[in-house]
RNA sequence: GCGGAAGUGGCGGAACUGGCAGACGCGCAGGCCUCAGAAGCCUGUGGGGGAAACCUCGUGGGAGUUCAAAUCUCCCCUUCCGCACCA
């Protein structure tokens, strides 16, 4: 009698043994080829959700395969542990964010023991620790030294309930709300740090040498939203000297401009604005300001605006054009100033239309009949109306304009970016000081190097005023100028928490080095991330700023290269079972924890694997994870089962039974090989759940042979990155040496994998009349002959002339009629 | 509005480079086993017609290219995601 599949007691035997051997740990300087396998770190929430499973299972799966193929492997795992929900539970519970931080992250690492996977855990990395974030701090004094860190007043997004300001990337959709918390965000003008990542704007545009998904570049390339154009200066009539600068990407038009538009907060307003308009701009500057801080009404809304009583000068014919404030132009992109072309920009045809202002055509459609626009005509087109350049394409006026002004010195081209430097201020607790004092004599003063780390006082007090404790610590706070000596302050200000997830992955290189944030020898030969994975919601966060970091790093001469994740790949995200995102309140989350003490890990990750597509994501379903149980339980019992009764094989196998055996058995390598390789765990699983039901079917005759042990060999080393504790307990049971997940990955046999036989369709005329079963070696003449003989063809050749017969050799052969 | 991805049975999904549509699994139906149930095992399972052999329709809709289209081209529809007055 067969021993049941008993995954609970088989898990915990063998990660127990795993544990003890350090079978997962990654050695620096193996000669075999390196491989740096990473998954984003998860933020210590408190217990480990069916979401983290599928992020980390199917790529635990992809570095076993990785493994058993010869690389030396490196996987491990830290915690994001910086960040507001420890803050907040502090307030709620009066639990110190350390110890609410620490006691979650040990209930997570046992629940992600559970899984089996092979994290180098000797390797951990947890980012609220001093000897982590001190070199935050070092990195962001190497950016003050080098003018990458500065402090601006600069009008923020500032997120009312969380009590802190926001960088862009955090605040979401039309209503701009928090990504956190979902409030409306309002602006505030506050002196705070950037970083100034604009200032590789255009080197985060390229891509070249690294294999990342279509879509996370499409996000990137939008966020970061380059603009080719011409920035040029509008003078005022009647007032001699002044003028301001606009910015636009259709210098070609110029001649157009029949207005310009201030945005309502230019500095310029005020003194340009006419004694008789001053009540009316007062007005809309109000209405304008209100409506940016509290939440927007529609999304159509009309464009309005107000006319200032000044007027511009366009610099090509020196034409007069009442200068307007309007909120459609907006304060923080290029200038905050605009010409107004009506015929070629939407929105300025609106507004035209508006206020019945001129929409003279300068650039001719290709069939103008010389009527007026009934719309912005925004293609290319023939100059007109434009003075000297009538009559050339608007392509090539747009360089001869550009070309003009640069000569008469009336403005430049210019590059304009819709990234903005990177607000990383953060009026919180829970994150790394900035380490930076202010001094009444010395000014702003950077914390020396010997100083650090600047450590979070752990005696601060938690309380519901919104502020942040650190302002109230007086401890903390007061400092002696490290340059004179005297009475200074300490910023308050914590670091954004996306500082920390920055740089991780170099930290595991070496993450107890004491001197530098991690040691280049072990560096050089793990460095770069040879494959990321996690979620794409971090695409214009995370994602973004960790190439920037490496960048950074690149120019510090840390290292030499420029990106720091060669592959990306981003798994989708699972739903609950009614197919809605996973939420308490719905009450559809699902707890990892219930199946795997009921079913064992193995089975929840190869359920995980095959539901689908691992970047599809999809919804739980209950009886699905059924299936895999199954058929894990039919692995046990085909191999268990075999291995014990292998003396008594009853019938001889035919040698044509061998053979199918064989040609099974390499072709499942090769289908789950290649499948592994590019993620497709669910094809690999289907793949091999074709295999046990072949073997299933073939056990009484085949069981016991050579090709049988084989066999199942085999599919226990196929099945080790998918289930590892059952494919470790079915070794074991087989004789195999410790440990499975030592074995080298099995080779397929090219000629084995193929089949001696194959189905040949017979179509005529595009359909399918007939199969026969042929040799694969038949060839194009003999095929043709065969399906030109056969009964079934002939019925519907019916007698017609043969016009063409098209071959595929092994596939089909395609009869044509006349 | 702009940008991106995707539409295949009752469901999740499979299909190499254009070459048998629906692998594998779930569900469902029938059967075996059982006192009964659970579990397990076997068989069947896209629609229509037919007793069957078999015929026919069929990958969101419409056109096209091709001996051959889920796959390539064009137009349209729908869904999801991102950005949203970016000059």
């Amino acid at each position: 009698m067969v021993q049941r599949y008993d995954p609970v007691s088989i898990e915990a035997k063998w990660q127990a043994r795993w544990e003890a051997d350090g079978l997962h740990h990654a050695r620096d300087f193996d000669p075999a080829p390196k491989w740096y396998f990473l998954t984003m770190y998860p933020y210590p929430s408190g217990d480990l959700h069916i979401g983290h499973w599928y992020a980390m299972a199917p790529s635990d799966a992809a570095a076993r395969f990785k493994r058993m193929q010869g690389y030396n492997v490196m996987f491990p795992i830290g915690f994001d542990a910086f960040g507001l929900p420890a803050e907040n539970a502090a307030i709620q519970h009066k639990i110190h964010p350390y110890r609410w931080t620490m006691d979650n992250i040990a209930r997570m690492r046992a629940q992600l023991r559970s899984m089996g996977a092979m994290w180098d855990w000797q390797r951990e990395v947890v980012t609220c620790d001093p000897d982590y974030y001190r070199w935050n701090q070092w990195f962001f004094l190497k950016m003050y030294e080098k003018g990458l860190a500065y402090r601006a007043l600069a009008p923020v997004d500032w997120c009312p309930t969380d009590n802190t300001t926001l960088a862009r990337e955090q605040v979401v959709g039309e209503e701009r709300v928090c990504e956190r918390c979902g409030t409306p965000v309002i602006k505030k003008n506050l002196e705070q740090w950037f970083l100034r990542i604009t200032a590789y704007a255009d080197e985060l545009l390229d891509f070249s040498g690294i294999e990342w998904p279509e879509r996370v570049r499409v996000l990137q390339e939008n966020w970061i939203g380059k603009s080719v154009g011409v920035e040029f200066e509008l003078k005022i009539a009647g007032h001699a000297g002044v003028g301001f600068r606009v910015f636009t990407t259709r210098p070609d038009t110029v001649y157009g401009m029949t207005f310009a538009v201030l945005a309502p907060e230019h500095p310029l307003v005020d003194r340009l604005t006419a004694p008789d308009r001053r009540a009316q701009v007062e007005a809309y500057k109000f209405k304008a300001a209100r409506e940016s801080d509290i939440e927007r009404m529609s999304t159509e809304k009309e464009r309005d605006g107000v006319f200032i009583g000044a007027y511009a000068l366009n610099p090509m014919n020196q034409e007069q054009v009442p200068i307007f404030i309007a909120d459609y132009v907006l304060l923080t992109y290029g200038t905050g100033a605009i010409q107004g072309v009506p015929a070629h920009d939407a929105r300025d045809f609106d507004f035209a239309k508006k206020y019945r202002l001129p929409i003279p055509v300068v650039i001719a459609p290709p069939s103008w009949d010389g009527a007026p626009p009934r719309e912005a005509y925004l293609g290319e087109g023939t100059m007109v109306n434009s003075g000297p350049f009538d009559g050339m394409p608007s392509a090539m006026g747009w360089q001869a304009i550009a070309d003009s002004m640069e000569q008469h010195r009336l403005g430049e081209r210019k590059v304009n970016y819709r990234l903005h430097d990177w607000l990383i201020s953060r009026q919180r607790y829970w994150g790394t000081p900035i380490p930076i004092l202010y001094c009444p004599r010395c000014g702003t003063v950077p914390v020396p190097e010997t100083d650090l780390p600047v450590r979070l006082p752990m005696d601060a007090e938690f309380l519901p005023t919104g502020e942040s404790p650190l302002k109230q610590h007086e401890g903390f706070r007061k400092v002696a100028c490290p340059t004179c000596g005297g009475e200074a302050e300490r910023e308050t200000d914590t670091m954004d928490t996306f500082i920390d997830s920055s740089w991780y992955q170099y930290r595991y290189v070496s993450p107890h080095e004491p001197d530098r944030p991690f040691d280049p020898a072990p560096g050089a030969y793990w460095l770069p991330v040879d494959q990321y994975t996690g979620g794409v919601e971090h695409a214009v966060m995370h994602l973004l700023y960790t190439r920037f970091w490496t960048k950074v790093m690149r120019d510090l001469g840390l290292v030499t290269f420029g990106e720091p994740m060669t592959r990306l790949f981003n798994q989708g995200v699972i739903l609950g079972e009614d197919g809605e995102k996973m939420s308490k309140s719905r009450g559809n989350v699902v707890n990892p924890d219930d199946y795997v003490a009921t079913m064992g890990a193995d089975v929840v990750r190869a359920y995980l694997m095959f539901i689908g597509p691992w970047d599809g994501g999809g919804p739980w379903n209950s009886r699905g994870i059924e299936g895999a149980q199954r058929f894990l339980q039919r692995v046990w019992m085909v191999v268990a089962g075999s291995a014990s009764s292998e003396r008594g094989a009853s019938a001889a196998p035919s040698a044509n039974g061998t053979r199918d055996l064989r040609h099974w058995t390499h072709r499942t390598i090769k289908r789950v090989t290649e499948d592994l390789h590019g993620f497709h765990f669910n094809t690999a699983i289907a793949a091999m759940m074709e295999f046990v039901n072949f073997l299933t079917k073939g056990k009484e005759v085949m069981a016991g042979t050579p090709a049988w042990r084989e066999a199942i060999r085999t599919l226990v080393l196929l099945l080790a990155p998918i289930a590892p504790h059952l494919a470790e307990e079915l070794w074991e049971k087989l004789g195999g040496p410790y440990s499975v997940h030592r074995q080298a990955w099995p080779a397929y046999d090219d000629t084995l994998a193929r089949a001696e036989l194959v189905t040949l369709v017979l179509q005529v005329n595009g359909r399918v009349r007939d199969r026969i079963m042929v040799s694969a070696e038949l060839s194009e003449a003999e095929a043709r002959q065969l399906a030109l003989q056969n009964e079934r063809v002939k019925k519907f050749v019916n007698g017609k002339s043969v016009a063409d017969v098209v071959v595929v050799p092994g596939r089909l052969v395609n009869v044509v009629t006349g």
